[in-house]
DNA sequence: CTTAGCTGTTGATAAATGTCAAAAAAATCA
DNA sequence: TGATTTTTTTGACATTTATCAACAGCTAAG
């Protein structure tokens, strides 16, 4: 049997048989990384769908003076990229970062296109991430739209108390739209 | 030949034959609505999906002190509701409202599940329909971690003019995420 | 056509958040 | 380990945005 955070996910989350999940998971393939690794630069093109076996990934963008903001995190078991130029293989606005050592796993976009004809029922659980994922961002919007600084701040500490643990103040404090100073004095405030 | 913004959105985004259109078109019901009309309260499931043939609508949520967020507008030629309901069959968070008078079709979730398996064509759309609502999304969030009020105002202009032009300030300001006051003084400033 | 209620504007002020600079703390790597 | 770099905290101040209140304009329905 296949063991990985890959095949874990998929056995959780979906119905595909064993010889199904070990072609899927065969199909993705060990992208070794280093400290930080950028894995896609803005103005290139998505290539490539990342699954996070171990550690986090970040799609951020840039303005104009160099600030960065944080669009996403994707944690282990997620899988993700510049999503917006992956579908339509245009370039990126994006980037997409490791948060320092992060293992990942990855497949190309005419991989991924193959695997959906190989394996026809693994259509059903892409698109239910898809949905998920506009759900996801759905909320994020709301909060972003309803939420002042500090409200978002105790919101993601209580939703996802290990990203505020595991990952640098500054990607967080991109993550929720503030600076890093703001988010520092949101901490020591209470 | 079936004359409706429906039909003509169908043939534009889709290459399904004109009887498949006909009975996709058949499957959306015309639902008459009153000036302001909300369609899916905070609190309900949300039963059923909307498609704007003329106006606008709108999804919000409130806060605790009542204030109203505009999570999304949907304009004429689009479709939405209340989406995190709608695809989980859950109690909605938020509420989904005419602006003034709107002219709306509306099919429900079990008719929409038959309409799949009568057109299985017409999944492929659907799944276009929710990546590129997810793009949106992600733009969305995008300017509101990266922009200020006004850049986003500027932005709004240059994207969707009609809306500025067709919508209530405050309907507006809602969606950009910041007080009537606030839009009032953006656009005097320039 | 008129009035009652929305909708939009303006002013004064307060609160939230950003910016810049510097110091302190923590993490990395040679 | 120690040196170097990066991250985090703190302070002073500037800017942005919200809040509250008053008023003007518009609009929809009788």
């Amino acid at each position: 049997m296949t063991t990985s955070v890959l095949a874990e996910t998929l056995r959780k989350h979906s119905k595909l048989s064993e010889s199904k999940i070990a072609k899927v998971v065969a199909a993705y393939k060990p992208f070794p990384t280093k400290h930080n690794q950028v894995l896609v630069r803005k103005g290139d093109i998505a290539k490539y769908l990342y699954f996070v076996e171990k550690g986090y990934l970040r799609v951020f963008v840039t303005d104009a003076s160099g600030n960065q903001f944080t669009r996403f995190l994707i944690e282990q078991g997620m899988e993700g990229t510049a999503f917006p130029s992956f579908i339509s293989q245009n370039v990126s606005s994006a980037s997409v970062q490791c948060v320092g050592k992060a293992e990942v796993l990855r497949i190309s976009y005419d991989e991924l296109q193959k695997l959906y004809r190989a394996v026809p029922e693994f259509e059903r659980p892409y698109r239910k991430i898809i949905e998920l994922a506009y759900v996801a961002s759905i909320y994020r919007i709301e909060s972003l739209i309803s939420m002042n600084a500090r409200e978002r701040y105790i919101q993601l500490l209580r939703e996802k108390p290990k990203w505020v643990q595991q990952l640098p103040a500054n990607v967080i404090a991109e993550y929720l739209g503030i600076t890093k100073e703001t988010l520092s004095r949101l901490k020591s405030a209470k």
